[in-house]
DNA sequence: CGAATAGTGTCTGTAAGACACTATTCC
DNA sequence: GGAATAGTGTCTTACAGACACTATTCG
């Protein structure tokens, strides 16, 4: 019965441990990694923007690739090891090549990616996280990569019509970044913008792209560039304030109004829901997917 | 950058010590392992149930567990070894419990649990998946456990005031399963079954809990023992029909009426829809969890 | 002034939930 | 017959989307 354990446990841990690894032969423990990959987006210049890092070093040399690492073991006091979270490790990752200014507004896990072959040195097991920040200053190559970039997600030629579709802009596609990704991280990255478009739907996680006071339509702004679509603005104004706890209004009003002409408009911070209720519904996901 | 970096040498040079040194000492091995648990739920006698074995050795001796174990690494030919993915860990560790009679008619990646200390031996990361399967008959204890069952997720006491809400029936809570779960499984099998009742809403999961001529009454059930909550048998029955692609009707019809009376049902299987639109939300899901 | 924008009003179609009702079958 | 159930009809309310309109500000 569960009664005895408590004070099995303590005793048992060094005997189990050797009769653990005992009981397995050696070789059923592959050389396996632990790695964490990061997808992090963000909205630059009006576009969706993902933070990539050029690779200094074989396989996919100079191929763009998503910043991450091995899970690594701190060393701790007394000759002990402090063990790193996964979440840690991936918002050390992050940290490497953004600098300390990157206000990380949002950080949750996205997928593991564990195929044999993935990569080719040796197995690696991933562990993907998805990150999301307000608009953010150049990104900073930490000290393992040769480049680090926010490169828009639309340049990348991802089989996503919808992303192409308001990025009309000649500039936005930057030579020498429509190349493939390394390793499986195109797939881990259309992973991440489909679990992103998803969660805008749901949750109010448009407010991480934004800072602090902002309008309804930067708001708007946000589910156009990650939905890749149009949406009404004054519809999309009145269900905004409809939904209860998304953004609270702060009382102020824009300084002056947008630059192409149009009222000052009023202001509004995140408000405290955590699920949005109704949703925010895309318009043209093609139903009922076959 | 995942799986590379300057880092690369080291981790290459730390994978070939570790191979080196497995042949002479298990325990120079980098602490760090890699499992797959799983969350296996089936309906059983009108209540959701999820598989687990009893440990037969220390940490958590005699305490219930999700099945699960170490990725492995099988021999191929001419000395090679073929990798397992991720995926089929996950099917073999629970065809071990359930034998081979096991349909499981879906199996999803649920998330990556990694905290260190979550087991006392050492660094364990722990990539959980979600299995749905219809009704099953006895589970079979594999190798490696002392028991295996399906156990009433009710009985678990997990503070979850709905899962309860449906369980009134007195047998349900079997004696001896009211235990906490080893390590922290507690809290995998939480988010699992968060899981399965938000996938509920928006996709056909609710056809993989059923044998494949079903009535509409059949496919009620499952809602609400899912669920935890009454749903209206009218309202639900012409929802169900009017979302395309979730039942396609066989044209048959059921050989008798219900055990306690009523007409008999027309008989449907599982329709080609990979979502569902419009969605079957659930009545009382607190609107927005604040 | 003309163009663009913030914000509101109104109408229509769709869908959810409440309630009622009929027909069928078991006990 | 009485109770339970399958399936349908109808009404009310909520909400999404389309369209129109006013007021405000930029250039």
């Amino acid at each position: 019965m569960a009664d005895t354990e408590s004070t099995e446990a303590a005793a048992d841990v060094r005997a189990a441990e050797c009769e653990f690894l005992a009981a397995y032969d050696p070789r059923a423990f592959p050389p396996l990694a632990v790695t964490v990959d990061v997808v992090a987006l963000t909205i630059r210049d009006g576009a969706l923007q993902v933070l990539l890092v050029q690779r200094a070093e074989p396989p996919y040399q100079h191929h763009w690739a998503l910043p991450g690492g091995f899970v690594r073991q701190l060393p701790g006091p007394k000759g002990t090891t402090i063990e790193e979270d996964l979440a840690e490790a991936a918002a050390r990752e992050l940290a490497e090549e953004t600098g300390p200014r990157l206000r990380t507004a949002h950080l949750e896990q996205l997928q593991t990616y564990g195929t044999p072959g993935r990569d080719p040195r040796m197995r690696v097991v991933s562990v993907a996280y998805l990150a999301f920040a307000p608009e953010m200053p150049e990104a900073e190559p930490g000290s393992d990569a040769a480049d680090a970039q926010w490169v828009p997600v639309a340049s990348l030629g991802l089989t996503d019509a919808r992303t192409d579709a308001l990025t009309d802009t000649p500039g936005a596609r930057q030579p020498g970044t429509s190349r493939t990704l390394a390793f499986d991280h195109a797939r881990i990255l259309a992973d991440g913008l489909d679990r992103a478009r998803s969660k805008l739907e749901y949750t109010p996680l448009a407010t991480a792209f934004v800072t602090e006071p902002f309008t309804i339509s930067e708001l708007r702004e946000v589910y156009e560039t990650v939905w890749g679509e149009r949406l009404h603005p004054g519809n999309f104004h009145r269900k905004v304030l409809s939904v209860p706890g998304l953004v609270d209004s702060t009382g102020d009003m824009t300084q002056s109004g947008g630059s192409r002409g149009g009222p000052r408009s009023k202001l509004y911070r995140p408000g405290d829901a955590k699920l949005l209720h109704p949703a925010l519904l895309r318009p043209s996901r093609e139903e009922a997917v076959r």
